[in-house]
DNA sequence: CTAAAGCGGGAGTGATATAA
DNA sequence: TTATATCACTCCCGCTTTAG
């Protein structure tokens, strides 16, 4: 059915008449006839009753008139919603990420999205980087945000934040009133370790630290997720090693933190997309605000506390 | 493979027939 | 007289064919 037939059916009928119809539209009558009939033949049933050479609406034209109207206020709403998601002001992204980032960044990228008026449904995912990376070749993830660091044929990596990183100290510590320690320091501490399952993270450099400072630490525990560890601290179970990035969490209870002295030992936070993926207009706004809010992450002083 | 030519159909115009 | 239907015609756009 022709969208522009229908629109000369609501203008015949709005008009009271096709001539006066084809005045308001700039065109001669004849045609606005044939559209008239056209679209009778097409639907199968006549929409007017015509007595001799007046047309007059009928039941069936009557409810077709209704449902024109809705089509056309339709047509109209995804013309507009298609023009705004090609100008990145409408649409969806989903993102992978950690939780600490989808603790720190999302909520303020999200911010600034509604702030700036833009309707970007932002779906979350959280998870290591293997089921990141998995996520994103199935084309299930537009956007890929992640601590290790990795180079891999079809994927994009960009580094977003390359921050300290802090050891968590058990309670009762003697190092706890430090603000900043090596490993050596800690050599006969167990380590809770942030597992990576792809490419080097924390770990890779925390272990290699040691290895030159001449020990390999007692490790207790290998974790993906973070804030676990952290639970694990606060039982006295050994140090955790968490990024700089946690320390812009709001209203965590956080034990005594003391910044690694190394300039090996450092936590990252990178951008990752598929090569060949579709870059959609949502998903390159949603980066933009990324980028912004890392901006000021990275002068800002975290709000957290410690010693 | 690309660009020009050819072709057909749809939409429009003006003139006119037709009906009340 | 007024409004719609029909006819012959033009124009334009898009598709297919053809030539280089």
């Amino acid at each position: 059915m022709d969208l522009e037939k229908v629109r000369y059916f609501i203008r015949v009928v709005e008009e009271g008449s096709v001539s006066r119809a084809a005045a308001s539209l700039n065109m001669t009558q004849p045609p606005l006839s044939i559209a008239i009939r056209k679209l009778e033949e097409e639907l199968g049933t006549p929409l007017f009753t015509r007595q001799g050479n007046r047309l007059f609406l009928n039941e069936t034209g009557q409810y077709f008139y209704k449902r024109s109207k809705e089509l056309l206020f339709s047509a109209d709403s995804l013309r507009t919603e298609m023009r705004e998601r090609g100008l990145g002001i409408r649409g969806e992204v989903t993102v992978g990420c950690s939780t600490i980032a989808n603790l720190t960044i999302i909520p303020e990228v999200v911010k600034r999205l509604q702030e700036q008026d833009y309707q970007i449904t932002v779906r979350v995912m959280e998870g290591n980087t293997a089921y990141i990376l998995d996520q994103l070749r199935q084309h299930r993830m537009d956007i890929g945000l992640i601590g290790n660091t990795f180079d891999k044929a079809d994927l994009n990596l960009t580094a977003l934040l390359t921050g300290p990183v802090y050891a968590a100290l058990p309670p009762g510590h003697p190092l706890s009133d430090r603000d900043k320690v090596t490993l050596d320091d800690l050599r006969h501490d167990d380590f809770l370790m942030p597992y990576t399952s792809i490419g080097l993270g924390i770990a890779d450099y925390i272990l290699e630290e040691c290895s030159e400072q001449g020990f390999e630490p007692s490790i207790l525990y290998w974790g993906a997720e973070t804030l676990p560890m952290l639970e694990m601290v606060k039982k006295g179970l050994g140090v955790a090693f968490v990024p700089a990035l946690l320390l812009h969490i709001h209203g965590l209870d956080l034990p005594p933190l003391a910044r690694i002295d190394s300039p090996t030992v450092s936590s990252k936070l990178n951008l990752v997309t598929l090569k060949n993926g579709a870059k959609q207009e949502a998903g390159k706004r949603f980066l933009e605000v990324t980028e912004e809010v890392i901006a000021e992450l990275k002068e800002s002083t975290p709000p957290v506390i410690y010693r």
